[in-house]
DNA sequence: AGAATATAACACAGATTTTGTGATTTTGTG
DNA sequence: CACAAAATCACAAAATCTGTGTTATATTCT
């Protein structure tokens, strides 16, 4: 077992306990405590989890689940699936609009084989990974950077979308219920509507996991997307009252990669 | 001498001498042909200089000198020397626009120190460093990522500095003659002279050997700056023009780092 | 104060990167 | 076209980097 997956394992032992004893996870591994108080050190510097005595916490909840860092290492083969899918709406050739999160940038990386193409972001994951990948015309926008969203905000970046256009822009959610999508950030939410106007064609990315979830400020509807992308089934209400409208509703499947 | 001193070695001399032997480099430094084959494939692929046979050669005012990969190599000493000069002009709490450039990125790195402190800049390189700095508020500029100058221009970046507001720009410049700086690219230019339109003061910094240069686009009048710090003096003619005006110049010391 | 835990400093094995050597291919020149 | 110089290739050797454990020292809790 390599020290990435030690340390993904860590991670996941937090998910499930909220708290590990150090001694413990080291026998666990076999592996020394100085070995295990390096990797908790690492991942609290990256703002995974909290160093106690004796071992480690995490808040599930508070800031940390919200961290992009965090969510970054979760749910990789689904990120994928639905990111795969996404780029079947894309043509080569084609502008596209893609939000901040961790998803996001996954599609990112799937886009850019779509040469030639037009990525307008406010996502920085985005950009640093595209940035100077020929064939990949990145259009930036300004605005605040949020370390907690990976991303730039506020009016600046509002300003900039209300002068771009795009062919399809791709929104992603971390919470729905019912036919209303939610997000917890105002600054968050006006970007991505920001966005959404900003495009012939709107795309709603989420995690099948995310129904049922609700969040201070309401995002959108979903009827208002021409496509919505998940990795299941939506749940029976939703399904139903998204039914008669003309949102497309595709599930992705995980690929054998 | 480890692999990356070497290849900063190379460079320097080919900057010097416009050509360099291969067999002439390897036995001054004591390592096989064949190693510096490979620092020349590298330092080729990287678009720093041309392989020919027996050597490489380096085509002053070509692409490959304007090229930022390659900027970012040369005199690290003068630029620190610079940026260490231009932070006396700023004090914590101030906001702070910086421009594309490699001298600029050792600015944002130096001006970190200063916290808490507001920049804005389209360099892609301060951005990256600099982005979830704490202390540091950090306000991206969009438009079109250029990867000549690792920055991003535009109309984007300049709707979006029309509606910002700095205490202090700082601006670089490549080329300099008489009383005028110069810039190649006119994109830059206009993002640049955006700046200065959006400071309360405005500050350029130039490196001594760029003067005597000048490029297709005027970029400013040095009397423009409230400031212009260099390496080493004007020369006479430049300072004297200067002279009877409000620039202050101001010339950096190297600090014995 | 005394026990438990955390940090720091060094040592070491294994992986990775960098370099050198000699064989082989390519290129330029008379 | 032949021959020498230079470039490339392939693999082995050397140097460097990484991750780990060990021991010594410092810190923190009770």
């Amino acid at each position: 077992m390599k020290r990435e997956e030690r340390r993904q394992e860590i991670i996941n032992l937090l998910i499930e306990s909220r708290a590990v004893e150090l001694d413990d996870i080291a026998a666990r591994f076999g592996v020394s405590k100085m070995t295990i108080h390096r990797d908790l050190d690492d991942l609290e510097r990256a703002g995974v989890l909290r160093k106690v005595r004796g071992g480690a916490t995490i808040d599930a909840g508070t800031q940390f689940e919200s961290d992009f860092r965090f969510r970054e290492l979760q749910e990789a083969d689904v990120k994928r699936a639905l990111a795969e899918t996404a780029a079947e709406l894309v043509e080569p050739g084609m502008t596209v609009m893609i939000n901040d999160g961790s998803m996001a940038s996954v599609l990112g990386d799937v886009l850019a084989l779509k040469k030639p193409i037009t990525l307008i972001t406010n996502n920085a994951a985005i950009m640093e990974r595209l940035k100077g990948v020929s064939g990949v015309t990145l259009i930036g926008l300004g605005g605040v950077y949020s370390a907690k969203f990976n991303a730039y905000f506020g009016i600046v970046t509002e300003e900039a979308l209300s002068r771009l256009r795009a062919d399809i822009a791709f929104v992603s959610a971390p919470a729905a219920t019912g036919r209303l999508a939610y997000h917890m950030d105002e600054a968050v939410v006006r970007t991505k509507r920001a966005m959404m106007n900003a495009s012939r064609q709107t795309c709603l990315l989420i995690n099948s996991r995310r129904f049922g979830h609700t969040a201070l400020h309401v995002l959108a509807d979903l009827a208002e997307f021409d496509t919505v992308i998940s990795d299941k089934p939506l749940p029976h209400d939703t399904a139903a009252e998204l039914g008669s409208g003309k949102t497309v509703v595709t599930i992705a499947k995980e690929t054998t990669t």
